[in-house]
DNA sequence: CGTTTGTAGTTGCATAGCTAACCATTGGAG
DNA sequence: CTCCAATGGTTAGCTATGCAACTACAAACG
């Protein structure tokens, strides 16, 4: 019914990528937000919460719960910013970073699975237009 | 830092038109999801919610809450099924029919606003692609 | 027929996301 | 130096979404 609108094609695609991901990170004992949420914490250790957020593209209260989540689960740690006492630089934990390599597998294998069924190209094509999209919007 | 997954750029662009169509559609008093489910009942007047639900994608007890926000602006009503009780027709009001033409309207404006951005065969492509990966998945 | 199985809708509970409003700290402008 | 604007983080309150479980009705099967 909306087959040519932008935003009933990529929300309904969103909801249908978030339940792949959830399969794929739940033996983790993660959500899709948390488990990519952590993912960035691994890849780098020590940024500030504000930064985190831009970095993901969601608001600042988002990566506020994001983040106690992850800590309840001691998976990563709020550490007082030290040059900006405003700031709290978000650290993994030991816990946190031996999910690591799982996690990155995982995410691996669902986007492998993707690609398979969509063939490499379309899938590559895919990803870049949505991000030309994105781009075009900010 | 998540920029080659099909996952993490859906979802942000998701987000982000949500705030296109959010601005679209405010001055209707509808969020977008009451604008597009109320789009549909206006061009399918009659329809059962489980056949809403699926002509939208989403579940059927979102479909549920979505219609009751629209039944308590009094744009839907809910009638009962008449060959199966237990289904409900959903019909447009006088008042949900006299925004049919607005909300049409402001739609194809923030879409026109993003085919000129992002170039007419862009767009088309970007969101045959994404309908792509979608049927895809089914 | 009556029982069993399936389907439509709702309700309860949970998550993620947003904006607005608040507090603490920082840093600049007088 | 003082004050005021800006920034980082949190909290409150809202929406949309999903799954699981429930009720009511329908349909099929014995």
């Amino acid at each position: 019914m909306f087959d040519h609108c932008l935003y009933f094609n990529t929300t309904a695609l969103a909801r249908r990528l978030d339940r792949e991901w959830t399969e794929a990170f739940a033996p983790f004992g993660l959500t899709p937000s948390q488990g990519f949420m952590l993912r960035a914490v691994l890849e780098r250790p020590g940024m500030a919460q504000s930064a985190l957020a831009a970095e993901m593209s969601i608001a600042r209260p988002t990566a506020t719960r994001a983040l106690d989540g992850l800590a309840r689960l001691e998976l990563i740690e709020r550490q007082p910013g030290e040059a900006d006492r405003r700031e709290v630089a978000i650290h993994p934990t030991a816990q946190g970073r031996a999910l690591q390599a799982g996690l990155n597998a995982a995410s691996g294998a669902v986007t492998a699975r993707l690609k398979r069924l969509l063939g490499p190209q379309a899938f590559v094509d895919v990803v870049s237009q949505v991000k030309g999209v994105r781009a075009a919007l900010d």
